[in-house]
RNA sequence: GCCCAGGUGGCGAAAUCGGUAGACGCAAGGGACUUAAAAUCCCUCGGCUUUGGCCAUGCCGGUUCGAGUCCGGCCCUGGGCACCA
């Protein structure tokens, strides 16, 4: 009971003693038998760059947070780990140190696997995979030759972004200020034949899941998603060219405004403008300079917007009227038809794109109760109203006009209603060495075949050493010349690989049966969908949009059961914010990032993984600071000691406390409450840790030499403490735990509940407002009613100096809150 | 450019519902203990103040008995934009 007693905390050696326990006894081996409820719950898995940063450390200590609490609310847990391990990074690791990029990724696995041991992770390990490797890979090219058969896959042109020195395609990170990182070219854009998946077929269901999705999803995330799908209803019309043969298809969400439609816009790689340019040298080199321009969708709507006549003239579809086509620099040609009509009165692109060339300027819509506008416009007006110089539209709203000119026009055989979406198909093809083979052979006579099932996996060549940019399967005889499996024929394979978002998409689901013998197995229906995934806001939508479709493949493939429940594959969600460092993403080129290694080394897991957590609750930015570790190391001391001194198994509690006794048993059961509450569906770990340091500190101010009632109390305390503590600090709770004399694993011990009767107090504190100005402060019995506190306020001494001179016109009472008297 | 967040003391933050702004921690200052230091413990800690109070949650306005919280407008910072993962 003396200092002298004390131990000394040295989190090294006791963090790998339990460490060693937690082995020994495979304590975190998901069960998943059919006697529990189960729980999965998934961190994102990392890509194996060669170094955990506190972005995992963060990441993974909210993941094993909220699986140790479920776990000790008796949940059957599933929490696994694995390697996203295909990726850009390890070819250009590979290029810069000579290696081969599966050498340097294996390696980069089996250190960070260490590292993210230490941190006392509760990983079934047993489960662990890589994805590149072949066991896991040959499921993905299986689904993709399944996909084709369905039509779900096909091939198309596409731009990619081409580096005419390095003679490869760049990742649009790769392209700095217009120019190839490595031989700083100019960078062209370059149409190439290309495999996508049919997400666009998947829209409706992608956008109405997402409504099932509200109780578990951030707001934030599921308001991207429907922004990124971008749905969209609106008219396709056909303007016919002028000179009789074909049309320019456009889609519009506004064909109320067609009558105010003086011009079409379309893409530099629209198939008009390139007819065009074959006999217009000045739109040619108009064109080519379009080409310079990445394909990235931020670097086209920045610059600055241009355009250029192509002399074609088309005619309005009701008028008849001749309109000219420009080609806009700022027209996607992904996006619906690569062609839009513009409406410079009534939208404001179009709007300063016409003053800039000088193109007419027509106003049809104006707000209800005004005037037509005379003279020059200021800008563009996108609101509703009334029609005007429509002819016989003149005068409806543009609600009911939307309807009658798309009819209009669909009587005229020119144009339809329609439904548009922002989303696109996923292109998955990159022309890359390190990814998964895209399992298709190219035959001359029968065209694209697909890989016979037999034949998978097409194992990826792993002995190449990099020495320039360029993917070796295209060098490769041995990989690319293969007979044709239709005819038999000389044929070639495909060397395309694919998008590393296919593996990320759906490992979630392979981790419930990591060794079956199909793509999935029965297994996976039982353990999905996820409970809990947690992982970075920046994956809000590609990568979460990306895993829910593939995750309905799954599902219509027979993979999964159709039965509604594993529609979506992530039933809760929680993105937590980024670790930012001088208020900016800590990234390896800023160069400002913080090794966690040291501070595990020096604090050890328990600290580091409790100041992340209390330094921010989990979906906001942490902005990194060094000095506040210290004072979570200092906290764990505080316990350890605090522990240690009590000494004991606590006894039980006498059947009468004290008053005394009653207070601290109060602030027990009331810091039990709030850490549950902070951990149930909030996961504020920050205010729940926040709330033990509390309890912390007033059990230290208990005396020593205090009565028997209080030292039992005190004991329940420490006891809870320590229950409290361990889903943050698990590797201090459980020496803490044995401490107290605690039988069992505190890893599976039951989660304490607050007693009511505990958390009762006799009296409650109310703050006396006057005009909402807090004045005074009175303790009144905790059951008062309203009544008796008005009139024992307003007869208050000390409130009268405060109401001199002033009639009481009402008074607010809110029980065990506050009085508030309006005064005048 | 478009979509989505965030902005509270010197710093990280707290405040489930609109009800005491700043819990908890860091840093700082003062003190105790010590031969000394470290460690530990105790106290102070938003600003102004005539010590009655007044002002304070990015800025401007609104709703309300009462606004960090709700509504409208703006400013700044961060994230995503389909080939970084």
């Amino acid at each position: 009971m003396t200092s002298q007693d004390t131990p000394p905390y040295s989190p090294q050696t006791l963090e790998s003693e339990v460490q060693r326990r937690w082995q020994e006894k495979q304590l975190f081996r998901a069960v998943g038998d059919a006697s529990g409820e189960k729980f999965y719950c998934l961190s994102m898995f990392p890509y194996p760059s060669g170094q955990l940063h506190m972005g995992h450390v963060r990441n993974y200590s909210i993941g094993d947070a909220i699986a140790r609490y479920q776990r000790m609310r008796g949940r059957q847990v599933l929490q696994p780990m694995g390697w996203d391990a295909f990726g850009l990074p390890a070819e250009n690791a590979a290029l810069k140190h000579g290696l081969a990029p599966a050498q340097w990724t294996l390696d980069n696995i089996a250190h960070m696997r260490g590292q993210l041991q230490r941190l006392g992770l509760s990983y079934d390990w047993s489960r662990e995979f890589a994805t590149c490797t072949p066991e896991y890979y040959r499921w993905e090219q299986w689904l993709f030759v399944r996909l084709w058969e369905k039509g779900l896959v096909y091939q198309k042109l596409s731009t990619v972004n081409w580096d005419p020195v390095d003679q490869t395609v760049l990742a649009n990170e790769q392209v700095v200020d217009g120019r190839g990182w490595r031989s700083g070219a100019a960078v062209e854009r370059r149409e190439i034949r290309q495999w996508f998946l049919r997400i666009t077929a998947y829209a409706d269901e992608l956008l109405s899941g997402l409504e099932h999705l509200a109780e578990g999803w951030p707001e934030q995330v599921l308001s991207m998603q429907r922004n990124w799908i971008g749905r969209s209803e609106g008219a396709e019309i056909r303007f016919p060219l002028a000179t009789g043969e074909g049309v320019v298809k456009v889609f519009t969400t506004r064909p109320d405004t067609l009558l105010g439609a003086t011009y079409l816009a379309i893409a530099p790689e629209h198939p008009l403008a390139l007819a065009a340019a074959r006999t217009q040298p000045e739109l040619a080199a108009f064109l080519e300079r379009c080409r310079h321009v990445a394909v990235s969708e931020a670097t086209v709507e920045t610059q600055e917007k241009e355009g250029y006549p192509t002399g074609i003239t088309v005619r309005h579809p009701l008028t008849g009227q001749p309109l000219p086509v420009w080609v806009a620099n700022f027209v996607l040609m992904g996006y619906g038809e690569g062609a839009v009509m513009s409406v410079p009165a009534h939208d404001q692109r179009d709007f300063e794109f016409a003053r800039k060339y000088g193109l007419p300027i027509q106003v049809v819509v104006v707000p209800e109760g005004e005037e037509i506008p005379s003279g020059i416009l200021e800008q563009a007006y996108t609101g509703s109203g009334r029609l005007v110089h429509s002819g016989i539209y003149d005068g409806l709203d543009n609600e009911t006009a939307k309807a009658r000119i798309t009819a209009a026009v669909a009587a005229a055989g020119l144009g339809r209603k329609t439904v548009n979406y922002r989303l696109r198909d996923w292109g998955i093809s990159r022309q890359r060495y390190w990814g998964t083979p895209i399992p298709m052979i190219h035959c001359p006579r029968c065209g694209a075949v697909p890989v016979p099932e037999k034949d998978l996996p097409v194992v990826l060549p792993t002995h190449y050493h990099l020495d320039n940019p360029r993917s070796p399967l295209l060098d490769d005889p041995e990989f690319h010349q293969v007979p044709c499996p239709q005819c038999g024929g000389g044929a070639r394979r495909e060397t395309d690989t694919m998008d590393t978002f296919v593996e990320s998409s759906w490992y979630y689901a392979r981790f419930t049966c990591p060794d079956a013998a199909a793509m999935l197995d029965e297994r996976a229906a039982r353990w999905l969908p996820v409970d809990q995934y947690i992982g970075g806001v920046e994956h809000a939508v590609l990568h979460l949009l990306y895993a829910r479709f593939f995750n309905k493949l799954l599902r219509d493939v027979g993979l999964l059961p159709a039965d509604g429940r594993h529609d979506e594959p992530f039933r809760r969600l929680l993105t937590q914010g980024m670790v930012l460092k001088d208020g900016g993403k800590m990234s390896k080129s800023k160069g400002n990032t913080v090794d966690p290694q040291g501070l595990i080394d020096r604090y050890g897991a328990d600290t580091a993984r409790l100041f992340i957590l209390f330094a921010a609750p989990p979906e906001q930015h942490l902005e990194w600071s060094d000095a506040a570790v210290e004072g979570a190391y200092r906290f764990l001391h505080r316990v350890w000691r605090l522990v240690h001194e009590y000494g004991q198994t606590p006894p039980p509690l006498p059947a009468t406390l004290s008053a005394e006794a009653r207070d601290l048993r109060r602030l027990v059961h009331q810091c039990i409450d709030r850490v549950s509450s902070n951990m149930d569906g909030r996961y504020h770990f920050n205010a729940a840790i926040a709330a033990i340091m509390e309890l912390n500190n007033a059990l230290m101010k208990v005396p020593g030499e205090a009565q028997a009632d209080l030292r039992a109390v005190l004991g329940e305390g420490l006891r809870s403490m320590a229950l409290l503590l361990s889903p943050f600090a698990p590797h201090i709770a459980e020496a803490l735990w044995q401490r107290l004399g605690q039988e069992g694993e505190l890893s599976f011990a039951p989660w304490p509940n607050a007693d009511p009767e505990a958390l009762q107090s006799s009296t409650v504190t109310l703050v006396i407002q006057v005009n909402g100005k807090l004045r005074e402060r009175l303790e009144v019995p905790a059951d008062a009613d309203a009544g008796s506190i008005e009139a024992v306020v307003l007869a208050y001494p000390p409130l009268q100096k405060h109401l001199a001179g002033l009639s009481v016109r009402k008074v607010v009472v809110v029980p065990g809150r506050l009085v508030n008297v309006v005064a005048q």
